[in-house]
DNA sequence: CCAAACTGATGACAAATGTCATGATTCTAG
DNA sequence: CTAGAATCATGACATTTGTCATCAGTTTGG
């Protein structure tokens, strides 16, 4: 049995939503509230499997209270429903840590399958929305990491270094080296890389996802 | 009506999905691939509107047959099939430009769906994978940028520069400054960003998603 | 065994970077 | 009007960074 806390501004979603919900049998609406805040509130009193999230709230938005629930409970799934794809609060709810993103006019049958897919830790992102995910994944993630291959170990790890704002004495400390070494380390990168400087280096380290590995 | 070509290596899977799609009144498998290499050509010599893309194939997988037909094609739409969301191929089609992603589980309905979202420019993530997409997010743009507020115009330009790399003689002529002007700027933007040096002000930068954007 | 590659190190040098003190303008609020 | 900001600029200076030539062990493949 899904226990499910809901939250929306508009009293016709709401009501809408929960019978809609209730029709499946193993999906139980603990609590219905009508801002963030008492969202956090039914959340804490209820302690839900899953909370259906309205953006656009009164009191305290929908991505505030997302990260306001996942604080106290950080086993909460929360499935937005939004309205809009252009909505501005996307990006903060995803920010937020919300695990799921629909819009309100998906047919109900696939709210249900959200639903207890998300519970069991899926991800459901709706088409229109995912969108702006992969484009901001582009401006991160380089496409082909071709370097990492040129890169012997100390290069590597020197570029992990780099990648974490670690200034050259720092590198050699951490690597047990000593400063001049590590310049020529730092050196044979850059040409590798084809880059002009250690800034550069870092950057495209820490697109490349180094620099969150220790 | 949507011209589609289709790779996948297996004579079952290729068949099967063969019928499936045409099935459908308004899709039009106009050609079927066994291997990345066929795939690119099928897409050069047809022109389809969408290629459905499986990832391991002999010859030149799915990730690289898609950034070949993009490079030629940009307008293609390439949808991935695979069978694990395990594969590690994934990351690399999502860096090649696919546009949607599905498990080969997934039913006939939610596959023609996704063939004519794709189609209009829409994304589909199976909910299993999207989570790999979701947490990729997490590490990269940070939360809250409070510092954002504490950087006037011009040092907000700077950081912006220094995010992408460019050093004080490269700033001064992209902001129309002199250098040493530049270099003042740097200096308060390390303060107020309470960091050393360039490097770990360009990291910091580019976490929060500047350095993009021009 | 020997050459080649790899790893670590030094010293010297030029260039880039970061800090400070200081000035000149311009704009704005009291 | 005037004090105080914000903006742009200099020059001087110490430090850091990047490049190069060179050297010495160690490992490895032929």
């Amino acid at each position: 049995m899904i226990r499910l806390v809901l939250a929306d501004d508009q009293a016709l979603v709401r009501d809408g939503l929960k019978l809609l919900l209730e029709l499946e049998p193993d999906i139980m609406v603990a609590g219905i509230a009508e801002n963030g805040l008492q969202a956090l509130n039914m959340a804490k009193q209820h302690k839900p499997d899953i909370v259906l999230m309205d953006l656009n709230m009164p009191e305290m938005n929908g991505a505030e209270a997302t990260r306001a629930i996942l604080k106290e409970l950080p086993n909460t799934k929360i499935l937005v429903l939004t309205t809009y794809t252009t909505d501005q609060w996307i990006n903060d709810a995803l920010n937020a840590g919300a695990q799921g993103f629909l819009l309100k006019d998906t047919p109900r049958e696939d709210l249900i399958r959200a639903v207890k897919g998300t519970v069991e830790g899926k991800n459901f992102l709706d088409p229109q929305i995912a969108g702006s995910l992969l484009k901001n994944r582009e401006q991160f993630s380089n496409e082909a990491p071709s370097w990492l291959n040129e890169l012997n170990d100390r290069e590597l790890a020197v570029l992990k270094c780099l990648a974490q704002g670690l200034n050259n004495q720092q590198i050699a400390a951490s690597l047990f080296l000593s400063e001049g070494t590590v310049r020529n380390y730092v050196s044979s990168l850059l040409a590798k890389l084809e880059v002009q400087d250690r800034t550069q280096a870092a950057i495209l380290g820490v697109k490349s996802g180094l620099g969150n590995s220790k």
